[in-house]
DNA sequence: CACAAAGGAGAGCGCTGCTCACTCATTCCG
DNA sequence: CGGAATGAGTGAGCAGCGCTCTCCTTTGTG
């Protein structure tokens, strides 16, 4: 992979466009063709690269092959997006989204699972659906940082959908007095406090202890998810590999106290 | 990152040298010059294509930067690894064994902590020790597969010495009968069974739902891990990460029936 | 209608992985 | 011992890459 200086120089989130100023009066929202053109050709351009990246992977993203199946110059797409990293950022915050509306799923679903574990489980199922379907875009954000690290910031929001949705789950539990306390006795001081201040900012009225267990739990989740997608438990698990998810799953929840 | 075949062409685990057949007469084991010269020469390519890779990251990894800073022309280093991706594998097979030998550093050291839970505690800690000094080493082989999906099989020894140190501490409290059952009741059967052929494959007499519990412990260490090294706890957990970490690898030792 | 802005095209720079003769030193073997 | 085979190293060169620049066409606006 070139691009030589890739100092993460234009990372001002992509290029700024003022978005065209939006008369008061009486004219229609039609915006014209151009905002509408500009909108498709964004979209192509990534649904392609999508494509390319789960043919071939991230890391063999090439802008001219996106360019050249778009039938189109490649300079011309640097209107779109000015360098390759902002593409694949753009496609982070994407699958980021993506992900975290399926961990969401069961929260607003029509039918939720009754008990807070099952909603647990429900959550972490579909986590685990979501990135066995779209094993490239889980490893663009849980593997390996793929710009030159300090790639956050600008994902922070849609990154934190699925610890939210967990934290939800417990939360949920705990307002309805059904929450346990988290088994094994209470977290070093240290940690005690620091998850009492992100309870207090996030999720307030969690214990920390409870905290600090679903922030733990959020790595474990995502571990296991990362050894399936990536192949580490080949020839370890492989024909129970969803119940042994489900179990394990199982397990973590009876580890936070959810009943 | 053109290299645009990157069929995975040359993997018959680099070049084929027939090692130089060994006389059984008096012949000293000087081995030439050249076979002397060549291990150096292979050496200095790892070394300075690590220092490349902790300075720049393995997608920037480039042959001919590495040539350079050993003064050698480009062409020259495939007499030693016929591909780039070849040569990221030898990387990966060492860091995997670094990693290996940091997790057994617990066990075999001259004072090993006595308690289970406390070896347990010290291998994990070894793991997240290592990982955090090696990031860019960890990510290479905790990270998004490098070369083109299916690295494994050449990586298969090395890359178990990780959950073999887990297992070891498992099944010496379990020989000693100090280790207890797993909570929370037994695995579903399908889960149960494959946990079995696992243990009597690798871990003779260690009952099956341990064997299943240190299976899912090992990925989700992994996924703590990662979440340090990789960012994911920015802002999440800051001060008091090792203490957290500490915490809860604790209790998974106390998921999995360690005393 | 005139004009500015946006989108697109193509050439070109420096970098990359990799191949191909070609040289030179070392090693093997009759 | 001396010719032959082998291995290491070189430099040129190919195609692909990210990215920039200049130029031209299209589109929307006052």
């Amino acid at each position: 992979m070139p691009h030589p200086p890739l100092k993460n120089k234009s990372s001002a989130l992509f290029v700024e466009r003022r978005s065209r100023r939006w008369h008061t009066d009486g004219m229609t929202a039609i915006q014209g063709a151009r905002e509408r053109a500009r909108r498709e050709v964004t979209a192509a351009i990534k649904s392609e690269a999508r494509d390319r990246i789960a043919a071939e992977g991230a890391a063999q993203l090439s802008l001219r092959a996106v360019s050249r199946n778009l039938g189109m110059a490649s300079s011309a797409l640097y209107r779109y997006f000015p360098s390759r990293d902002d593409l694949l950022t753009a496609l982070i915050i994407d699958a980021y989204n993506a992900l975290g509306e399926a961990a969401e799923g069961p929260l607003v679903s029509g039918d939720p699972p009754e008990s807070p574990a099952e909603r647990w489980l429900a959550v972490c199922l579909s986590v685990r659906e979501w990135a066995l379907d779209h094993p490239h875009e889980f490893a663009l954000i849980h593997g390996t940082p793929v710009p030159g690290y300090a790639a956050p910031q600008e994902t922070g929001g849609p990154g934190t959908r699925v610890p939210f949705a967990l934290i939800a789950v417990t939360l949920d539990a705990h307002r309805s007095g059904a929450l346990g306390p988290v088994p094994g006795g209470p977290p070093p001081p240290a940690v005690l406090a620091e998850a009492a201040a992100l309870a207090a900012e996030h999720a307030p009225g969690l214990p920390a202890p409870s905290m600090a267990a679903v922030t733990a739990a959020w790595a474990q989740l995502t571990g296991l998810v990362a050894f399936e997608v990536f192949g580490q438990y080949t020839h370890v698990i492989e024909e129970s590999r969803a119940e042994f998810f489900a179990y394990t799953v199982r397990r973590m929840a009876a580890g936070i106290g959810l009943p």
